[in-house]
DNA sequence: TTAAACTCCGTATATAGGTACGGAGTCAAT
DNA sequence: ATTGACTCCGTACCTATATACGGAGTTTAA
Protein backbone atom coordinates (compact mmCIF):
# COMPACT_ATOMS: atom_id res chain seq x y z
CA UNK A 1 0.00 0.00 0.00
CA UNK A 2 1.42 3.19 -1.17
CA UNK A 3 0.11 6.84 -1.10
CA UNK A 4 -0.67 8.94 -4.22
CA UNK A 5 2.95 10.77 -4.27
CA UNK A 6 4.80 7.02 -4.48
CA UNK A 7 2.19 5.88 -6.81
CA UNK A 8 2.78 8.68 -9.30
CA UNK A 9 6.75 8.53 -8.88
CA UNK A 10 6.61 4.74 -9.27
CA UNK A 11 4.85 5.57 -12.73
CA UNK A 12 6.57 8.69 -13.84
CA UNK A 13 3.39 10.31 -13.44
CA UNK A 14 1.58 13.90 -11.69
CA UNK A 15 0.02 13.47 -8.62
CA UNK A 16 -2.82 15.23 -10.15
CA UNK A 17 -2.90 13.09 -12.99
CA UNK A 18 -3.53 10.33 -10.60
CA UNK A 19 -6.74 12.37 -8.88
CA UNK A 20 -7.36 13.23 -12.60
CA UNK A 21 -8.10 10.05 -14.05
CA UNK A 22 -10.00 9.18 -10.92
CA UNK A 23 -12.67 12.43 -11.19
CA UNK A 24 -12.63 11.02 -14.97
CA UNK A 25 -13.81 7.65 -13.90
CA UNK A 26 -10.66 5.71 -14.91
CA UNK A 27 -9.78 4.54 -11.62
CA UNK A 28 -12.04 4.19 -8.76
CA UNK A 29 -11.19 6.69 -5.31
CA UNK A 30 -9.26 3.80 -3.44
CA UNK A 31 -10.19 3.52 -0.15
CA UNK A 32 -9.04 6.12 2.79
CA UNK A 33 -8.16 5.41 6.27
CA UNK A 34 -8.16 7.64 9.33
CA UNK A 35 -5.56 9.92 8.15
CA UNK A 36 -7.86 10.79 4.49
CA UNK A 37 -5.12 9.84 2.45
CA UNK A 38 -5.86 7.67 -0.76
CA UNK A 39 -3.72 4.57 -0.17
CA UNK A 40 -2.85 2.39 -3.11
CA UNK A 41 -2.29 -1.53 -3.80
CA UNK A 42 -0.22 -2.69 -6.84
CA UNK A 43 -3.79 -3.49 -8.68
CA UNK A 44 -4.00 -0.03 -9.28
CA UNK A 45 -0.42 0.39 -10.37
CA UNK A 46 -1.56 -2.16 -13.21
CA UNK A 47 -4.54 -0.20 -14.17
CA UNK A 48 -2.86 3.14 -14.31
CA UNK A 49 -0.31 1.30 -16.89
CA UNK A 50 -2.54 0.02 -18.41
CA UNK A 51 -4.17 3.49 -19.16
CA UNK A 52 -0.83 4.72 -20.04
CA UNK A 53 -0.23 2.10 -22.54
CA UNK A 54 -3.30 2.57 -24.29
CA UNK A 55 -2.69 6.09 -24.39
CA UNK A 56 0.69 5.93 -26.26
CA UNK A 57 -1.04 3.66 -28.66
CA UNK A 58 -3.60 6.92 -29.57
CA UNK A 59 -6.46 5.93 -27.82
CA UNK A 60 -8.53 8.63 -25.59
CA UNK A 61 -9.27 9.10 -22.65
CA UNK A 62 -12.76 8.13 -23.02
CA UNK A 63 -11.65 5.18 -25.14
CA UNK A 64 -9.62 4.02 -22.79
CA UNK A 65 -12.56 3.92 -20.08
CA UNK A 66 -14.30 1.57 -22.82
CA UNK A 67 -11.63 -0.99 -22.99
CA UNK A 68 -11.62 -0.98 -19.09
CA UNK A 69 -15.34 -1.74 -19.22
CA UNK A 70 -14.91 -4.25 -21.89
CA UNK A 71 -13.88 -6.67 -19.81
CA UNK A 72 -12.03 -8.90 -22.49
CA UNK A 73 -14.87 -9.20 -24.92
CA UNK A 74 -12.33 -9.67 -27.60
CA UNK A 75 -14.78 -8.70 -30.37
CA UNK A 76 -15.64 -5.87 -28.82
CA UNK A 77 -11.84 -5.07 -28.18
CA UNK A 78 -11.12 -5.92 -32.34
CA UNK A 79 -13.57 -3.77 -33.50
CA UNK A 80 -12.19 -0.58 -31.44
CA UNK A 81 -8.82 -1.11 -32.56
CA UNK A 82 -10.03 -1.91 -36.29
CA UNK A 83 -11.65 1.59 -35.99
CA UNK A 84 -8.41 3.17 -34.75
CA UNK A 85 -6.30 1.50 -37.22
CA UNK A 86 -8.74 3.07 -40.03
CA UNK A 87 -7.74 6.53 -38.43
CA UNK A 88 -4.55 6.13 -38.22
CA UNK A 89 -4.41 4.97 -41.86
CA UNK A 90 -6.29 8.39 -42.59
CA UNK A 91 -4.10 10.21 -40.85
CA UNK A 92 -0.92 8.65 -42.68
CA UNK A 93 -2.90 9.05 -46.06
CA UNK A 94 -3.55 13.24 -45.16
CA UNK A 95 -0.19 13.51 -43.77
CA UNK A 96 1.39 12.03 -47.16
CA UNK A 97 -0.68 14.05 -49.38
CA UNK A 98 1.22 17.28 -47.41
CA UNK A 99 4.42 15.98 -47.72
CA UNK A 100 4.10 15.72 -51.10
CA UNK A 101 2.75 19.49 -51.37
CA UNK A 102 5.17 20.85 -49.32
CA UNK A 103 7.94 19.30 -50.61
CA UNK A 104 6.93 20.62 -54.32
CA UNK A 105 7.20 24.11 -52.57
CA UNK A 106 10.04 23.73 -51.03
CA UNK A 107 11.81 22.41 -54.40
CA UNK A 108 10.41 25.12 -56.19
CA UNK A 109 12.10 27.68 -53.40
CA UNK A 110 15.69 25.70 -54.03
CA UNK A 111 15.21 26.31 -57.80
CA UNK A 112 14.07 29.52 -57.19
CA UNK A 113 16.42 32.77 -58.46
CA UNK A 114 14.86 36.11 -57.82
CA UNK A 115 15.31 35.86 -53.41
CA UNK A 116 12.62 38.39 -52.88
CA UNK A 117 9.84 36.42 -54.94
CA UNK A 118 9.04 32.89 -52.70
CA UNK A 119 7.31 30.64 -54.70
CA UNK A 120 5.36 29.15 -51.64
CA UNK A 121 4.10 32.81 -50.84
CA UNK A 122 2.82 33.58 -54.26
CA UNK A 123 1.45 30.10 -54.24
CA UNK A 124 -0.62 30.74 -51.13
CA UNK A 125 -1.68 34.07 -52.18
CA UNK B 1 -16.31 46.85 -49.79
CA UNK B 2 -17.92 44.45 -47.74
CA UNK B 3 -19.37 44.37 -44.39
CA UNK B 4 -17.91 41.58 -42.37
CA UNK B 5 -21.09 39.35 -42.80
CA UNK B 6 -20.45 39.22 -46.43
CA UNK B 7 -16.52 38.40 -46.17
CA UNK B 8 -17.11 35.32 -44.37
CA UNK B 9 -20.02 34.04 -46.23
CA UNK B 10 -17.79 34.42 -49.18
CA UNK B 11 -15.32 32.64 -47.40
CA UNK B 12 -17.19 30.22 -45.96
CA UNK B 13 -15.87 31.11 -43.05
CA UNK B 14 -17.89 32.18 -39.32
CA UNK B 15 -17.82 36.23 -38.48
CA UNK B 16 -16.57 35.45 -34.98
CA UNK B 17 -13.61 33.68 -37.01
CA UNK B 18 -12.44 36.93 -38.40
CA UNK B 19 -12.74 38.98 -35.73
CA UNK B 20 -11.00 36.30 -34.22
CA UNK B 21 -8.03 36.75 -36.43
CA UNK B 22 -8.32 40.29 -36.11
CA UNK B 23 -7.32 39.92 -32.65
CA UNK B 24 -4.88 37.39 -33.01
CA UNK B 25 -3.17 39.95 -35.08
CA UNK B 26 -3.28 37.71 -38.37
CA UNK B 27 -5.59 40.72 -39.80
CA UNK B 28 -5.44 44.65 -38.99
CA UNK B 29 -8.90 46.15 -38.15
CA UNK B 30 -10.14 47.84 -40.98
CA UNK B 31 -11.47 51.90 -41.39
CA UNK B 32 -14.54 51.57 -39.68
CA UNK B 33 -16.61 54.34 -40.90
CA UNK B 34 -19.39 56.52 -39.33
CA UNK B 35 -21.72 53.40 -38.77
CA UNK B 36 -18.78 51.94 -36.83
CA UNK B 37 -18.68 48.31 -39.18
CA UNK B 38 -15.73 47.05 -40.16
CA UNK B 39 -15.47 47.50 -44.27
CA UNK B 40 -13.20 45.34 -45.77
CA UNK B 41 -11.83 45.66 -49.55
CA UNK B 42 -10.30 42.66 -51.56
CA UNK B 43 -7.02 42.66 -50.19
CA UNK B 44 -8.50 41.12 -46.60
CA UNK B 45 -9.99 38.44 -48.78
CA UNK B 46 -6.94 37.51 -50.42
CA UNK B 47 -5.10 37.95 -46.80
CA UNK B 48 -8.05 35.51 -45.32
CA UNK B 49 -7.53 33.52 -47.87
CA UNK B 50 -4.08 32.81 -47.64
CA UNK B 51 -4.53 32.16 -44.18
CA UNK B 52 -6.79 29.95 -44.74
CA UNK B 53 -4.35 27.81 -47.45
CA UNK B 54 -1.43 28.35 -45.02
CA UNK B 55 -3.94 26.65 -42.34
CA UNK B 56 -5.09 23.81 -44.38
CA UNK B 57 -1.24 23.12 -45.37
CA UNK B 58 -0.75 22.03 -41.64
CA UNK B 59 0.83 25.53 -40.45
CA UNK B 60 -0.53 26.89 -37.34
CA UNK B 61 -2.02 30.35 -36.96
CA UNK B 62 1.42 31.67 -35.48
CA UNK B 63 3.47 30.20 -38.04
CA UNK B 64 0.95 31.89 -40.03
CA UNK B 65 1.76 35.14 -38.58
CA UNK B 66 5.14 34.48 -39.04
CA UNK B 67 4.70 33.34 -42.70
CA UNK B 68 2.84 36.76 -43.54
CA UNK B 69 5.53 38.78 -41.79
CA UNK B 70 8.51 37.20 -44.28
CA UNK B 71 7.52 39.40 -47.05
CA UNK B 72 8.22 36.82 -49.47
CA UNK B 73 11.83 36.19 -48.12
CA UNK B 74 12.19 32.92 -50.00
CA UNK B 75 14.94 31.62 -47.89
CA UNK B 76 13.28 32.49 -44.68
CA UNK B 77 9.82 30.96 -45.91
CA UNK B 78 11.90 27.75 -47.38
CA UNK B 79 13.06 26.87 -43.92
CA UNK B 80 9.76 27.12 -42.37
CA UNK B 81 8.30 24.62 -45.23
CA UNK B 82 11.58 21.94 -44.39
CA UNK B 83 11.13 22.48 -40.73
CA UNK B 84 7.16 21.88 -41.19
CA UNK B 85 8.34 18.73 -43.41
CA UNK B 86 10.75 16.84 -40.94
CA UNK B 87 7.77 17.38 -38.08
CA UNK B 88 5.08 15.57 -41.06
CA UNK B 89 7.67 13.23 -41.88
CA UNK B 90 8.14 12.28 -37.87
CA UNK B 91 4.50 12.68 -37.45
CA UNK B 92 3.69 9.93 -40.31
CA UNK B 93 6.68 7.55 -38.97
CA UNK B 94 5.29 7.58 -35.75
CA UNK B 95 1.68 6.82 -36.95
CA UNK B 96 3.04 3.91 -39.47
CA UNK B 97 4.25 2.19 -36.01
CA UNK B 98 1.61 2.62 -34.92
CA UNK B 99 -0.11 1.34 -37.09
CA UNK B 100 2.09 -1.97 -37.23
CA UNK B 101 1.61 -2.18 -33.39
CA UNK B 102 -2.63 -2.11 -33.73
CA UNK B 103 -2.53 -4.23 -36.65
CA UNK B 104 -0.57 -7.22 -34.90
CA UNK B 105 -2.59 -6.94 -31.98
CA UNK B 106 -6.15 -7.08 -34.11
CA UNK B 107 -4.65 -9.63 -36.14
CA UNK B 108 -3.82 -12.02 -33.22
CA UNK B 109 -7.93 -10.95 -32.02
CA UNK B 110 -8.82 -12.62 -35.20
CA UNK B 111 -6.42 -15.83 -34.41
CA UNK B 112 -7.90 -16.33 -30.77
CA UNK B 113 -10.44 -18.98 -29.97
CA UNK B 114 -11.69 -17.81 -26.30
CA UNK B 115 -13.85 -15.08 -26.81
CA UNK B 116 -13.61 -13.72 -22.98
CA UNK B 117 -9.68 -13.69 -23.44
CA UNK B 118 -8.65 -10.68 -25.60
CA UNK B 119 -4.66 -10.46 -26.51
CA UNK B 120 -5.19 -6.86 -27.07
CA UNK B 121 -6.59 -6.26 -23.54
CA UNK B 122 -3.62 -8.97 -22.18
CA UNK B 123 -0.81 -7.35 -24.18
CA UNK B 124 -1.98 -3.76 -22.32
CA UNK B 125 -2.04 -5.42 -18.70
C1' DT C 1 9.14 18.20 19.11
C1' DT C 2 9.27 20.64 15.44
C1' DA C 3 10.01 21.46 10.65
C1' DA C 4 9.83 19.60 6.13
C1' DA C 5 7.35 16.97 3.13
C1' DC C 6 3.21 15.14 1.91
C1' DT C 7 -1.91 15.06 1.06
C1' DC C 8 -6.55 16.90 1.02
C1' DC C 9 -10.12 19.63 -1.83
C1' DG C 10 -11.98 22.76 -5.07
C1' DT C 11 -10.93 25.78 -8.47
C1' DA C 12 -8.14 28.24 -11.87
C1' DT C 13 -4.98 28.06 -15.65
C1' DA C 14 -2.87 26.32 -19.86
C1' DT C 15 -2.94 25.03 -25.08
C1' DA C 16 -5.13 25.92 -29.99
C1' DG C 17 -8.56 27.45 -32.46
C1' DG C 18 -12.27 28.81 -32.44
C1' DT C 19 -17.90 29.34 -31.17
C1' DA C 20 -21.69 31.35 -28.49
C1' DC C 21 -24.15 34.93 -25.96
C1' DG C 22 -26.44 39.22 -24.80
C1' DG C 23 -27.72 43.84 -25.01
C1' DA C 24 -27.30 47.85 -27.74
C1' DG C 25 -26.83 50.28 -31.94
C1' DT C 26 -27.37 50.39 -37.31
C1' DC C 27 -28.89 49.33 -41.92
C1' DA C 28 -32.05 47.77 -45.64
C1' DA C 29 -36.35 46.56 -47.47
C1' DT C 30 -41.20 47.00 -47.45
C1' DA D 1 -41.89 54.02 -40.19
C1' DT D 2 -41.17 49.74 -38.75
C1' DT D 3 -39.27 45.30 -38.56
C1' DG D 4 -35.91 41.95 -39.34
C1' DA D 5 -31.23 41.28 -40.29
C1' DC D 6 -26.87 42.75 -39.39
C1' DT D 7 -22.94 44.49 -36.46
C1' DC D 8 -20.72 46.16 -32.34
C1' DC D 9 -18.08 44.73 -27.93
C1' DG D 10 -16.51 42.07 -24.16
C1' DT D 11 -16.70 37.90 -22.19
C1' DA D 12 -17.81 33.15 -21.45
C1' DC D 13 -17.68 28.68 -23.22
C1' DC D 14 -15.98 24.54 -25.83
C1' DT D 15 -12.63 20.04 -26.45
C1' DA D 16 -8.88 17.18 -24.38
C1' DT D 17 -5.54 16.49 -21.19
C1' DA D 18 -3.68 17.75 -17.90
C1' DT D 19 -0.97 21.22 -14.47
C1' DA D 20 -0.90 24.79 -10.86
C1' DC D 21 -2.42 27.08 -6.66
C1' DG D 22 -3.70 27.94 -1.91
C1' DG D 23 -4.89 27.03 2.64
C1' DA D 24 -5.61 23.45 5.87
C1' DG D 25 -4.64 19.05 7.85
C1' DT D 26 -1.23 14.79 8.38
C1' DT D 27 2.86 12.16 8.49
C1' DT D 28 7.71 11.42 8.94
C1' DA D 29 12.44 12.04 10.01
C1' DA D 30 16.00 14.20 12.65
Amino acid sequence: MKTIGKLAKELNINVETVRFYERKGLIVQPLKPDSGYRMYDNTYANQLKFILKAKALGFTLDEVASLMSMSGNCADVESMGLQKLMLIREKIADLQRLEQVIQDMTNSCKANQDPNSCPIINSLS
